[in-house]
This record gives C-alpha cells, sequence and structure tokens, in this order.
DNA sequence: TTGTACGCGTTATCAG
DNA sequence: CTGATAACGCGTACAA
C-alpha cells in the first residue's frame, strides 16, 4: 500500500508524466487533448493519485509554508491571533507552521532556523529582545517576514501593531477624569518598545494632568515571576497610607495576577480602585465586576499581517509597511467614575 | 544572496557533493580523512551552509514534521495541551504543525488531507464526529497517528485519554457527599464517546445513590450556541421551584458561560449551588469563589501522545496501544458540603 | 504531447 | 581505505 506518484498515474493512464502533470495543474491551455485529461483524470482519480508538495516544492522553490513566532502559543492573546492567522493562511493556499519563543533569544534563534531549514516562503514574527542579529540575517537573505504585536526599533521592518502609546494615554485619561488621582501602572520590567509605548502613554497622561509621577506609579514585574512580583508589589501599594485609587494592566497575563491579588486584599473595585486591562480573555468575564479593557483588533492583526507577507513573498521588492491598526477602550464598571 | 546548496560547499572545499553530505551527517565511519572533514567543515562554515530540508525529505521519505488537529487551537485546552505537544516535539526532533477542525467533518478532513499531502510523518489528533472513513483511508495508507482526548469507537487506534467515566463518577459522589440531592450535569449535545462517558459516570453515581435521574438531571448544550443554550437552560432550572443545589460542567467552556450566568442570577455557591468544573482554565481563577475542577494530566497526555507517535513513525508495525491517564479531582470551596 | 534536465540532498556502488 | 560517480526521490517546465 505505497503511495502513488505521478509515475503510476502515466503508466495507467497511458501517457507521459509532463501530460499527466499539466492536467492535474490545470495548465492545459488547449495543448492537451480532452481525451487525454479525461483519460488522464481517471487513471488519477482510480489510484487516488495526491501530489508530493515535498517534491514540488523541491522543483518550486516554494513551499506554501509559513512559520509564526509567538511568545507562548498557550497564551490567550497569542492562541487567538494564531487561530485567525491560521484561517488566513490556509484560505490563501499556506500551511502555518507555529513556534513559542518564551521570550528567549536562544529559542527564537532557534524556530528561525528550524523554519528557515524547513524552507518556509515567509514568517510572521513576534520578536524578542535582543534578536536583532538573528532579523538582519534574515533580511540579507532575502526571507520575507512580517512583525506583529511588536518591533526592534533597529530592525527596519514590515509590522502590523496597535496604537499602543495612544490607546494607553487614553485610558490613563479615562482615569483621571473619573476622579482618579493615585494611579498606578503594571508594567513588564521589558526593553520591548511596545510595551515602552504603554508606558509611556501612561506617564505623559499623568504628567499632561499635572499628577504626580513618582516612583511608585509604575509597578515593573518580571515576565518570569509574574505572580511573586504582583504579590510583593500590591502588598506594598496597599501598605502605605498613599494607596492607589487606578489601576492599569498593561497585559492580560499581569491583569489576572494582579485581580487575583486585589481579590484576596479584599480591595473594592470600582470604589476603592478603579481598573482597567490590556488585552481581552475570557477570564475577565468570570470576574465579579465587569472588567473595562483595551480591545486590540485581532482579527484585522491577523488578516493584515497575513496579507502583507503574501503580498511581500509574491514580490520581495515591496516597499517596507508599517501597518497601525487602533486599539479600543471597552468601558465597563471596573473603571466607573470615583464617587465623592 | 541566493542559498548556498551542497554543491557550493562541495565546490569551495575542493571535493565532491558526496564527501560534504557524508561529513555533514557525521557518516564518516573512518571512511573520510580528517583532512577532508576539516576542508568540509571549514568551507560549511564559511558559507553559513544550511542543509535544504525538502531535498533531504525527498530522498529520505521523511520529513520530521508532525500535523496537530485540534477543535480549536483557541481553545485554552487546547492551546495548552498544543504547547506541550510543540515542545515535546521538538526535543524529539519534529516540527509541528497544527490545524483547527471547529468540530466539523470538512474541515477535518481537509486538515488531515493538507497533512498527508505535506506528507507528514505521523499525526497526533482529536478527531471529530463522522470522521471514520476519512480515518480508516489513513489507516490503510499506514500513516501513523494517535488519538487524544477523544476516540471514535469504530476506530481502533492508538489513543490517550482520561479516565473520564471514573472521574465524572467520583465528581458526582464527592457532590452528593456534601450533601446535595439536586444535581444537574451540564454536557455537550453530542455524540463523542468521551462526553458521553463523563455524562454515564454522572448517571449511573446518581442512580447508585438512589437519586432521581429527571430529564433535568442533564442539561444539553448546542456547542455552536453555548451562551444562547445556557442562558435559557438555566433560567428554566432556576425559575421551577426544585431548583438544583449542585452544577456539574463538563467542560471549561461550558463552565465559562455557566458561572457568567450565575453570577447574573446571583446564585450563591456553595451556600445555593455547588459548582465543579472540568479542566482548568485560568479563567477559573478570577471567578468569585475558589472553585473545584477537574485538572487533567496535560503534560502527560502530550508527552506520551508525542512518545507514542514517535514509536510509531519508527516501528509501523507496533500493536495498539491505549493509554488512560488519571484526571484528578481538585477540590475547593465551590463545592464544600451544604450546611444544614 | 513527450522527453528530459533540473531542484538538492542521500547513499549504494565503483574507482583509485 | 578514501573519495568520486551516479542513481534516486517526485514533480515542473522547457525544448523538441
Amino acid at each position: 500500500m505505497k503511495k502513488v506518484s505521478i509515475k503510476d498515474v502515466a503508466q495507467k493512464a497511458g501517457v507521459s508524466i509532463a501530460s499527466v502533470s499539466y492536467v492535474l495543474n490545470n495548465k492545459v491551455d488547449s495543448r492537451i487533448s480532452k481525451e487525454t485529461v479525461d483519460k488522464v483524470k481517471k487513471a488519477a482519480e482510480e489510484l487516488g493519485y495526491r501530489a508530493n508538495n515535498i517534491a514540488k516544492s523541491l522543483k518550486t522553490q516554494r513551499t506554501y509554508t509559513i512559520g509564526l513566532v509567538v511568545a507562548d502559543i498557550a497564551n490567550p492573546y497569542f492562541s487567538q491571533i494564531a487561530r485567525i492567522i491560521e484561517n488566513e493562511s490556509k484560505q490563501k493556499g499556506y500551511t502555518l507552521i507555529i513556534g513559542s519563543s518564551d521570550e528567549n533569544v536562544q529559542k527564537f534563534e532557534g524556530l528561525i532556523n528550524m523554519f528557515c531549514d524547513r524552507q518556509v516562503d515567509g514568517l510572521i514574527i513576534a520578536p524578542v529582545e535582543g534578536a536583532e542579529d538573528c532579523l538582519q540575517k534574515m533580511q540579507k537573505q532575502n526571507i520575507p517576514f512580517v512583525f506583529i504585536d511588536r518591533y526592534l526599533p533597529k530592525i527596519n521592518a514590515d509590522i502590523v501593531q496597535v496604537n499602543n502609546y495612544a490607546i494607553s494615554f487614553e485610558v490613563t485619561q479615562h482615569l483621571i477624569a473619573g476622579g482618579r488621582k493615585n494611579l498606578v501602572l503594571i508594567a513588564y520590567d521589558t526593553l520591548l518598545q511596545h510595551l515602552i509605548e504603554r508606558t509611556n502613554g501612561f506617564k505623559d497622561a499623568l504628567i499632561q494632568n499635572n499628577l504626580e509621577l513618582s516612583d511608585n506609579s509604575v509597578l515593573y514585574i518580571d515576565k518570569d515571576a509574574i505572580d511573586e512580583d504582583v504579590n510583593r508589589g500590591f502588598d506594598f501599594l496597599f501598605s502605605d497610607a498613599n494607596t492607589p485609587d487606578a489601576i492599569f494592566f498593561t497585559s492580560n497575563k499581569l491583569a489576572v495576577s494582579g485581580l487575583k491579588k486585589l481579590m484576596k486584599l479584599n480591595v473594592k473595585i470600582p470604589q476603592d480602585v478603579a481598573v482597567v486591562a490590556f488585552d481581552e480573555t475570557e477570564a475577565y468575564e468570570l470576574f465579579s465586576v465587569p472588567l473595562s479593557f483595551v480591545r486590540q483588533p485581532l482579527s484585522d492583526i491577523g488578516k493584515t499581517a497575513v496579507r502583507m507577507l503574501h503580498n511581500k513573498i509574491d514580490d520581495h521588492l515591496l516597499p517596507i509597511d508599517k501597518v497601525v491598526l487602533n486599539a479600543e477602550l471597552h468601558t465597563a464598571a471596573s473603571s466607573s467614575p470615583k464617587q465623592a
């Protein structure tokens, strides 16, 4: 029960393998007689022939495969994006390979190398800190890729991102407009530019509203010790006389961890503290208070990224394109105005 | 800046491509002189040579790729499993391709065909209802695959599953032991055997405890209209005089939807109703009451599946292996005993 | 319509 | 014993 190859079909149909190839790829262009077409189709059907993509790729130098590098496919943000990218890719005829970097340069490079060794036609990448060298190599090798979610300032590449600075500014403004004066941002301790922009949007909004920007205004969390850092940080924040009256989480994982802690601390939301979270996850739906959150246009991000990559694969000389999509603030009870 | 092939390396090193291949694959077996080895390695290094896996696969008939078919990669259960399988696969030298079936036979078959066309070495599959024909074809073609999560009774294949019946029985027993008498199971309206087993475990436990098993004991939900069905069903259950005092959700998505509804209905947990959910998701962590849940050994499932598939790929004649791993009940406040 | 070179490695076989 | 030659895997696409 071995696989049937084009040769078997040609033999059975009594024609050349070339004819079989033409017929099965609809490259008929009136070159081939209807009779031959029928014979070939019949033989292929009867044998259950399916072309070997490996052989095809070897010749055509295209695999119709794209690689997706995310931080962690188990993170809802990335699994949702991955799902959209999977659909879009399939629709455009590509197969998707997914890899998780864990924000680790070594793993990241390993994935990129693996993908390149497998001759992917292109990549969609959420790059990690320190991946510059690796990505520069890819640019030299002319392998198309598109950034999503984040970027590296030193790498000039196609990207689909959201208005991180502006939306953070807007969130902060919203909290301040609700009468909050002692805002705290929960952010990762990171060099990733898109996250820094979220922090900057927050800081600038504070400044613009003449609110004090102190060392305690931003709580920096180590991504590898979220719960620990959140616990310690919140214990500190809420032990002080000057407790926060608004908290803005800059990621879904920080929000989940922080909200758990707020539950334990018995903090009343929104009475004591207003809360806004970045990203959207089903976890928010089970929180006792309807949460205000920043909704990223995941579907648009995924579709745009695939479209851009697809175009780039078809024409490697396309100019670099940088797309900024708008995330939007979805307000709910958790960030209601402060009652006097 | 085109890719460097083995030919380039051979030329640069001044040896034949065969020698390059031998050296780079450590198939030296004392056949090749140290001098040649060094020349080849140096040339390969300098040119930055990386073998083309496509060409390699064409010859060796192995792609070192495995396909994973899940219902939906955006579902935390599957994205967590996928992450584990990704790691295990990589460690064993395989690349993972993931596809989502949406529980739809057509999509499922499309994925399987795509994977086979891409010559995957094997597959890990969460099969959907009605996929029998498709899977039988694969067995005839001798393409190795391993079921996870669920199975089709008509298909005799390798599988890694959990003790669905027993754990459901145990959960039910636990609720009854807590003084609950009016239990309701929230289940999918499905023919999938593993889910039916969960229902059967529940029913048998009721019977064994001489509790009434009525039409209202199981609320069947259409997977494509979870929120609607849950809303309607719960409205009905709680409008009745004889309201439930315990609810067992048979999946994470059912639990999230149901818990949202219980919040809206202002049902007190565990005072009015005890709750146990299947699966584990971060959403549970934000619920106001610590949730009792059934924890599946995801890591074991993933590792076992990859190991079994790997073995099967290496030896297609291995006997069929059916592994049952134990899920365990993790009890918390949501299913505390009823107070008198 | 068909013959066949080609894409890029692997490996059996052959020559030195 | 070392290393080169060439067949092979399976389609594609050009020349004939």
